[in-house]
DNA sequence: TCTGGGGTCCTAGGACCC
DNA sequence: TCTGGGGTCCTAGGACCC
């Protein structure tokens, strides 16, 4: 930092944050599954492509998961019924496709538009990962920190790898060097190239080069800033927001295009008058928290440019879920299937990952959409599929008489034992040694059978009535182990409130 | 908009404890 | 017994993100 900037350039945020400056790049694979999808079928490249999950040809189920630019031109967007997006695509001339595969329609006549033909793909998420292990192993090897947000998106930490030096390569580095290469694509004072710009473009180009697939990379010396940036010129972007002109790179633009603003806040802050980031920035804070609560102070300082937040690696996930749509129905035998097969999806999917969990919940949707939840804790952590689907069902009586379109499962209060850390990803075979565990027993008060998984070598054997009847201290001694644990992830109370963009 | 699936975080109210 | 304050845990719902 030191050398970068004269005294008094400070512009903006005064002596707030004085700090060193980071270097964070956010990277976002461009329409991710539609470029995988394309990376294994080049003859995708250049045409409209629809890659959708829950869509059977002849259905009107299922939603778009991503898009191709090509497709987007046609008014295509995420999370859009399939058989909609369908329709605004160029039809295949040829029509037919036994594959049900392509855009075809049999009461349109075909398309008139030129070559372009809308593709539909279903998602392949296992391919999708493979490709994604890829990427992730070039950031890796770029960046000492990374966030893994997704499977197309990841903060890196570079400090210790580039810096915000201004490259004065040869001439002096004026806009007027018309004649020069191409101006950067930086946001921002783009005279100013810097050698994290270059760093970002060597990133981006070994992901292309190594992986296959396009990526967009923001530049900012902080992350709320950076993911902003890698959004502000998709697909193939790079921008770059140097210290200093955060606050100046994000007022003209809307709402809407700060993480953590959605429709609905979108919509709070227009009714107050609070149109794009600089109005944000510029209002009172103490209106905004108003309006939106403790967000409102957060988003003040967002939109100021002030995100001190560290990028750290993601942690173990808080919670597990497996939900799925069907056919409007009150049916219950329907139901009851549903939600059994979800619990053993769910239960199945915790024990591959090596973790227990105390609360077991469900979700109901009525149409039109109305979302209900209910949820149980157990006095102790479990892996037990069959309470999985005992309590599922059990609380799924209440919706007996309602009509569902949509059911869900979901296990939380997640524990991953430390014992169980290293065979993480399958100690299901190995665990349940010899031992007939009490998967057999059935002396809880309900009957169903127990099959507590032990934390620790104390707890070996222990069932879920064991736990009932054990002294209240052990649960306590549990509760208040994990509060420990959960206080001490976050060091400030600000960053408890602060941390939307997990 | 007649909304797919998998997550995270926050909030509010009630129960319970001291 | 009409009554204070603080804290935690639990559940349900909501907003948001990809």
């Amino acid at each position: 930092m030191n050398g970068g900037t004269l005294p008094g350039m400070d512009d903006a945020h005064g002596p707030a944050d004085s700090g060193p400056d980071r270097v964070v790049f956010h990277v976002d694979m461009d329409c991710f599954y539609a470029s995988c999808e394309r990376l294994r079928e080049p003859e995708l490249r250049g045409e409209p492509l629809v890659v959708g999950m829950g869509y059977e040809p002849g259905e009107t189920a299922g939603a778009v998961a991503t898009a191709s630019y090509e497709a987007r031109e046609f008014g295509v967007e995420s999370a859009m019924p399939i058989s909609e997006a369908l329709e605004l695509l160029p039809r295949r001339a040829g029509a037919g496709e036994g594959t049900g595969c392509e855009a075809t329609d049999d009461g349109k006549e075909p398309g008139t538009g030129g070559t372009e033909t809308g593709r539909y793909r279903p998602v392949d998420l296992e391919f999708y990962e493979s490709v994604a292990s890829e990427v992730k192993a070039v950031l890796h090897d770029c960046a000492d920190v990374v966030r893994e947000v997704s499977i197309d998106e990841a903060y890196l930490d570079v400090t210790d790898r580039t810096a915000w030096d201004a490259v004065d390569a040869g001439n002096g580095s004026d806009p007027d060097g018309d004649d020069g290469p191409a101006p950067s694509t930086a946001a921002g004072p783009a005279d100013a190239r810097t050698v994290a710009e270059g760093y970002a473009r060597h990133v981006k180009d070994r992901i292309e080069r190594e992986a296959g697939v396009p990526a967009s990379v923001g530049v900012a010396p902080n992350m709320s800033a950076a993911k902003v940036a890698s959004d502000a010129d998709k697909p193939d972007g790079l921008v770059v927001v140097p210290p200093g002109t955060v606050a100046s790179f994000l007022a003209p633009l809307p709402t809407a295009a700060l993480h953590g603003v959605g429709p609905v806040t979108e919509r709070t802050l227009a009714d107050i008058g609070i149109e794009t980031a600089g109005d944000v920035a510029e209002a009172d804070a103490e209106t905004l928290v108003a309006a939106l609560g403790d967000r409102g102070r957060l988003l003040s300082r967002r939109a100021r440019g002030e995100d001190d937040r560290e990028v750290t690696p993601r942690g173990l996930p808080k919670s597990l879920s497996r939900e799925s749509s069907l056919p409007a129905t009150a049916d219950e035998a329907t139901k009851r299937e549903t939600v059994a097969t979800l619990a053993a999806d769910v239960a199945r999917r915790a024990r591959d990952r090596g973790c227990l969990y105390r609360t077991i919940g469900i979700k109901a949707v009525e149409p039109p959409f109305d979302v209900n939840t209910r949820a149980r804790s157990l006095p102790g952590p479990v892996d037990d599929p069959s309470l999985v689907e005992s309590v599922a069902l059990d609380l799924l009586d209440e919706f007996a008489d309602a009509r569902v379109r949509k059911l869900g499962v979901r296990v939380s209060k997640l524990d991953f034992a430390a014992g169980d850390q290293a065979t993480l990803g399958g100690f299901a075979e190995e665990d349940t040694d010899g031992e007939p565990t009490a998967g057999g027993e059935t002396d809880r008060p309900d009957g169903a059978p127990t099959g507590t998984r032990p934390k620790g070598e104390e707890r070996e054997r222990m069932t879920l009535a064991d736990w009932a009847e054990a002294d209240v201290e052990t649960g306590l001694d549990d509760a208040a182990r994990h509060d420990e644990e959960s206080e001490d992830e976050r060091p400030d109370g600000q960053a408890s409130l602060g941390d939307w963009s997990s």
